[in-house]
RNA sequence: GGAGAGGUGGCCGAGUGGUCGAAGGCGGCGGAUUGCUAAUCCGUUGUAGUGGUAAUACCGCUACCCCGGGUUCAAAUCCCGGCCUCUCCGCCA
């Protein structure tokens, strides 16, 4: 979410990063809405300033034996004010809520603009070769993934990993976990994999992908769609002091999608689960090194990649790819020499205090004031290595 | 699932209708004292909104004692609903 003031007068910017989002927001409306709200709360704080006095008269004029039947007529007067305005604020500050929460988060200006080009290729690592047999086969055997009894065991994109495939699934996580541990410095988190509405709504999946999400009715839980929601919610509605920044997690989770809208999409083999691992990393830090760390985060992310030696290449995703709540998105794309095509297994965004302010999340300054946290992730996700041929080689 | 207890400031803990943003203690900060450390003494110490304003300085006002409603001129305090925590019993892993 965006802070109300910086909207006002940002206009522009806000305003420009949400058409290239494809967000519709209505912002003549939401001016108004502010402005209204100011309004209200101004002549809420002195109509109840006249209430608290009106109320102290009372007891004084009690314990001097004089009347008060008059100051109680007019406490309750003043009482039946604030009611009606308070019913007003608070319609006022829901619709502003409700116009707030569609906003997207403003883009980098190093964003690609999509009007012209796509993507933007930042770098590139290894050589792209070709290989005739495809991940598919590979992975189809009694030491692979078993599809068909994934999908009679729960439906489909329900992967079955079965002996050496299940071994090096788990292999990649740990590989994963170790070097961020070990190597970057990051904290393991192990989080539950199930939270609530609110969890959901700090890290910006919802309200607006409330389909994609797996419910729990009858507790009102949802499953995570990636670890990054129970992580980054660790500090909801906190105040950190300053020198405990930066934090840097990192948590391993399964992942939990409903893939609603994309039938007919990726449809076949690993791509599009309903449940897949992933290794996901966060870092919280000041303003001021936000910017530093995010590229620190993509250099962590390339290693990975580097010592399993698989080929790939950045990208910088252009404005209406880069998701509601990131500033700024780098992809890592793994080069699959059997399908020959380049594959999503990381994406190294920045939300700057976007998903902070929705939560909740600030620290303590120097100076006493209280800042929302910038905060960036990058995920990893293991059963893309799979789509390897040389990966696979060697394991199987 | 059954029974009970409880949620107050950074922490502990008092407070059952007005003078309570909230006693007291601990911690933190500033200072005094001090061979060092410790101890002692004095002062200070929440957050947010809003107005005065150029100000993250200062002053005023408002809100906040888990959350949301209600009663009342007036609610930390009374009533209703919810959430959370703890203890005991049962059940399952």
């Amino acid at each position: 979410m965006l802070d109300r003031e910086f909207i006002v007068s940002n206009r522009e910017l806000v305003e420009k990063s949400a058409t290239a989002k494809k967000c519709k927001v209505n912002f003549e409306h939401l001016f108004k809405v502010i402005n209204r709200r100011k309004e209200l709360i101004n002549s809420l704080n002195s109509l109840r300033e006249e209430k608290n006095k009106n109320s102290s008269q009372v007891s004084k004029t009690r314990k001097d034996g004089g009347d008060i039947s008059p100051l109680l007529e007019k406490g309750k007067e003043i009482s039946n004010k604030i009611k009606e305005e308070e019913e007003e604020l608070k319609r006022i500050e829901e619709e502003e809520f409700n116009l707030l929460k569609w906003i997207p988060n403003i883009l980098d200006e190093e964003v690609p603009s999509g009007e012209n080009s796509n993507f933007k290729i930042v770098k590139e690592f290894g050589k792209f070769e070709e290989k005739k047999l495809s991940y598919f086969e590979i992975i189809k055997s009694d030491e692979g993934i078993d599809f068909k009894r994934g999908a009679k065991i729960s439906g489909s994109h329900f992967p079955l990993y079965l002996g050496k495939a299940a071994y090096l699934e788990r292999v990649l996580v740990n590989f994963m976990l170790d070097l961020h541990i070990v190597k970057h410095n990051y904290k393991e988190i192990f989080p539950p994999f199930l939270v609530n509405y609110d969890s959901l709504f700090s890290t910006g999946q919802l309200p607006k992908l409330e389909e994609d999400m797996y419910r729990l009715k009858d507790d009102d839980l949802f499953l995570i769609p990636t670890a990054e929601v129970p992580v980054t919610n660790i500090f909801r509605d906190e105040i950190l002091n300053e020198n405990e920044l930066p934090k840097k997690f990192v948590a391993y989770s399964a992942c939990f999608r409903r893939e609603a809208g994309s039938y007919g999409k990726d449809t076949k083999g690993l791509k599009r689960l309903h449940q897949f691992n992933k290794v996901e990393l966060v870092r919280f830090t000041k303003p001021e090194e936000s910017k530093k760390a995010h590229l620190e985060m993509l250099e962590e992310a390339q290693r990975v990649l580097v010592l399993l030696g698989l080929s790939y290449r950045v990208i910088l995703l252009p404005d209406f790819d880069t998701s509601f709540s990131s500033s700024k998105t780098y992809d890592i794309e793994v080069w699959a020499e059997g399908s020959k095509e380049f594959l999503e297994v990381s994406s190294v965004s920045n939300f700057l205090d976007f998903q902070a302010r929705r939560g909740k999340i600030r620290y303590k300054s120097r100076e006493g004031k209280n800042l929302f946290i910038h905060k960036k992730k990058f995920i990893f996700s293991p059963n893309f290595c799979f789509f390897n041929y040389r990966m696979c080689k060697k394991k199987f």
